[in-house]
DNA sequence: ACTATGTCCTGCGAGC
DNA sequence: TGCTCGCAGGACATAG
């Protein structure tokens, strides 16, 4: 599923492969919408306009947009899509073949068309002006965060660290995937409570979270369920993974059977000998 | 203010 | 073989 590295990956593709190309026009499926603003406030912002920029802020892909009016440049606007669990962008000619839970297409001025397809529909499209609240960047991205910051988000906190590390409101991007193998490659249990991490433990949390976001952007990401990049190829990241996934399997370091637990909701792995 | 839990949605694999 | 059932999970709503 798409966590900070998959939409990284995706947002570089994008960028890479779409900028400076216009929007002609758009197409929006039938049925419930995977929609934040309104299927019509989508297309009249997408439809016309140039694609000037990309990136990735948390989960969420923001694709700047601008137009001009009778040669007057308007202002301009942000798509913003997140991925949820099973969403997928991608560029293909405009004759590719429409796959099943497509529910937007967008036809590109290159002759190729931009499309989003998401089975699960947990994913999220939405448009907004720059100049419009962006109450939805809440967090800090664990690339850029100190490790002062870093620690001091937990102080206080009750909820194990795990649950802690998947909160966006704390850090931005971070999913259950990359929870598991930070606090695998950092020895900590998934259960402990955040705030009696000792300072040791949250400095190896910080420097092993970015190591292994860093390690799986240059992998393309982890494809796990359906996660594709924009042209559609999978990242190679899941062939590293240590502990995500690999319940019953023997630990990497010492090989332990790797277990799996529930928190909160989510599946949770780690290796009991190696992890405190 | 914080924490825990239920809900959404579809495909897939286990089990019979 | 063909069916049912439960699981996967990010964000948000709701309850405590």
């Amino acid at each position: 599923m798409p966590e900070l590295p998959e939409v990284e990956t995706v947002a570089r593709g994008l960028a890479q492969r779409a900028l400076g190309d216009v929007i002609e026009s758009v197409w929006i499926g039938e049925k419930p919408q995977p929609l934040k603003s309104s299927a019509r406030e989508i297309a009249d912002a997408l439809e016309g306009a140039k694609i000037v920029g990309v990136e990735r802020i948390g989960k969420h892909i923001v694709v700047e947009l601008s137009k001009s009016q009778n040669g007057q440049p308007s202002a301009g606007s942000q798509w913003i899509v997140h991925l949820g669990m099973t969403g997928s962008l991608l560029i293909v000619p405009a004759d590719a073949e429409m796959a099943k839970h497509t529910h937007l297409i967008a036809r590109l001025q290159s002759g190729r068309e931009l499309r989003f397809v998401d089975p699960r529909r947990f994913g999220r499209l939405a448009v907004r002006q720059i100049g419009d609240d962006n109450t939805w960047a809440v967090g800090r991205e664990p690339l850029e965060i100190s490790t002062h910051d870093f620690a001091a988000l937990f102080r206080g906190r009750k909820t194990p660290i795990k649950s802690a590390l998947l909160n966006q409101k704390l850090l931005r991007g971070v999913g259950n995937i990359y929870a598991d193998e930070a606090l695998h490659r950092a020895r900590i249990r998934p259960r402990r409570r955040a705030a009696l991490l000792t300072r040791a433990e949250l400095k190896s949390l910080h420097k092993h979270l970015q190591a292994v976001l860093r390690q799986a952007i240059a992998a393309g990401g982890s494809s796990i369920s359906d996660y594709v990049d924009v042209e559609g190829e999978s990242g190679n990241f899941q062939f590293r993974h240590r502990v995500y996934g690999r319940a019953g399997k023997p630990c990497r370091k010492c090989k332990g059977a790797i277990k799996r637990i529930v928190i909160a909701g989510r599946s949770s792995h780690y290796c009991p000998h190696c992890q405190k």
